[in-house]
DNA sequence: CTGTTAGCGCGTTCAA
DNA sequence: TTGAACGCGCTAACAG
């Protein structure tokens, strides 16, 4: 009795089952799937036809050990909650995907995650990483040392010399703030974002410098980049201000919509014709006919393709140097702020 | 001249290269790494001080070459920016995470994707999947013959026989129903999600089937689970009903939210006096004080934890039965519906 | 153009 | 308890 000719699909259809197949060596198989190998026309159809037939395709992990080159990039994000980062995550995917780069996940919920993800990213070979996560200088150093390219997203190394793609957030701000000034306001708060963010010290250095330099009287209260901390830092600072701040400038979009709501909702006040408010990143919901929010718009789609793009570069050339890219962001006037 | 002890660390530290630095052989030190492996203490500590010298983990890739066990899982989704799935990506990978297994993500913007997508997973053998996503039945065969198991998320398999964890719409729009008939609400209006989502299908089934059982008389229009279509839907049921609905049921909430805003700020309507409206999913913004949105919440925590446990205990003994787990959604009265 | 051969880094026998 | 040897499935020389 003949073995039968049906593998054992269980085990996994190897590039051995199909040159049994089709009659020709296991080397032959392995060059019917790499660009450019030569092969002739008539035993490519016979491979690919018994390929077919056995449902083959080569094993990405097989591959990876002898090439050194997983084709896998590790993608680290921080707070998937920030309703900014779905869109982020939903762009890289799919430019990886149209690269032939599959993409591992990590989804970090605290700081502390960070050794335990890289401990991981190593182990699993990847050619490269995209980090929307605050890493230490220490952390950065690994991939030096080890060679494998980064590029940080909506960050800088905080000094360290490491690839970065960012919205510019000192001119938005400074925008947003000519915005608001230009329409008549004259008594600012500013919610910043959690203190350990950079992100949130930029832009807040960049409204809080245009404030200066236009002579407007500002005050400060502390958020968390979260809906409710608007609520909470814009009762905090009208009580400072006695009620007579007439524009806020949160660190983002999702605090100035609860600061919005919390306005109009708890405080009893007009927005815009009582209090301007503006916001940072351009979320979904800020467009939404309830809030209308003036904002600046991070460009997502050029921002996540260059990313993609510095990053892909660097697996091909690990000597390049690293690169900072600044994306100007898009002002949306709004309708939450006076004069829009 | 002796080699130089430090390995070249960009070639990527290997089991030998430990095993040399500790005068132990290969096998030593792969054994090392496994629990329950018989090694002597004193060499246990010879060889794993090595390896930290050396920076050196397990290659995962080699060993999952060896064992046929990648310790990655699949995580198919669509829509990222369906308000929802955020959470339940951060939480499928924080569960994953805490049980050392990493998440190879795909998401899909369009179904023509998935074979695309399934050829990766079984490339990069894949220990098991989840799908967030619609899946054919002849996609679902192909992890019966692959051996793959596979958990759906807020789906079933049409029939086919495969594990799944849902929300129980049926239920849920049966309450919500209640909800605003027990108000008083008379004239109701549905907007439903596309026309091939099954969550769709199940949630309208469960609304219409109880308007009809109570006698109410009701009107559908066909919407995309977006907001915009929340908008459109309202506007396009309030001229077939001349104006007289005066309650709405959205296939979920993102679309509730439209409809509450074209109602306040398009039609001069006041939301909940003049017209109810409910949703379901529970997402964040329904919460918020503009809205507060009378909904069901789906107990993301539990069936991501679900999900993550029926995959993980059929990767360990594949030949588990499937099974499907239902899950109650919470109500959430709000105030967005009558008698609030 | 094609087959043979030698590893990639590791887990796992099997003797010692 | 330890080490030698083998092979997971594949790519990359190298001959023929």
């Amino acid at each position: 009795m003949r073995k039968p000719v049906v593998v054992d699909v269980k085990r996994g259809v190897t590039s051995y089952d199909v040159a049994v197949r089709a009659g020709v060596s296991q080397s032959a198989v392995s060059r019917c799937f790499k660009e450019g190998a030569s092969v002739a026309p008539a035993t490519r159809a016979r491979i690919l036809e018994a390929a077919e037939a056995l449902g083959y395709a080569p094993n990405a992990i097989a591959q990876g050990l002898i090439t050194r080159r997983s084709n896998l990039v590790g993608v680290l994000i921080s707070n998937l909650t920030n309703l900014n980062y779905p869109e982020v995550l939903a762009e890289l995917t799919r430019r990886f995907s149209e690269r032939d780069v599959r993409v591992l996940l990590f989804t970090l919920q605290t700081e502390s995650d960070v050794p335990q993800a890289l401990r991981q990213l190593w182990r699993y070979r990847v050619d490269g990483v995209i980090a929307a996560a605050r890493l230490e200088r220490e952390a950065i150093a690994q991939f030096d040392a080890r060679g494998v390219p980064l590029v940080l997203y909506n960050r800088d190394g905080e000094g360290a010399p490491v690839s970065s793609v960012c919205c510019d957030s000192r001119a938005g701000e400074r925008a947003l703030v000519d915005r608001l000034a230009d329409a008549g306001c004259r008594r600012f708060g500013v919610i910043t974002g959690p203190a350990d963010s950079h992100v949130s010290q930029e832009r807040v250095a960049g409204a809080t410098e245009r404030l200066r330099e236009r002579g407007l009287p500002f005050e400060v209260a502390e958020g968390g980049f979260d809906y409710h901390s608007g609520e909470v830092g814009l009762r905090r600072l009208m009580m400072t201000t006695d009620g007579r701040m007439d524009a806020l400038v949160c660190a983002n979009d999702a605090m100035a919509l609860g600061a919005i709501d919390a306005a109009r909702h708890t405080l009893g006040l007009r927005v815009p014709e009582d209090l301007s408010v503006v916001g940072f990143d351009g979320v979904g919901p800020a467009a939404w006919s309830s809030y209308q929010l003036a904002t600046v718009r991070q460009p997502v789609k050029r921002m996540t393709e260059a990313a993609v793009a510095m990053l892909l570069e660097r697996i091909e050339r690990p000597d390049l140097t690293p690169e900072r890219r600044l994306f100007a962001g898009e002002l949306i006037p709004g309708r939450s702020a006076r004069g829009g």
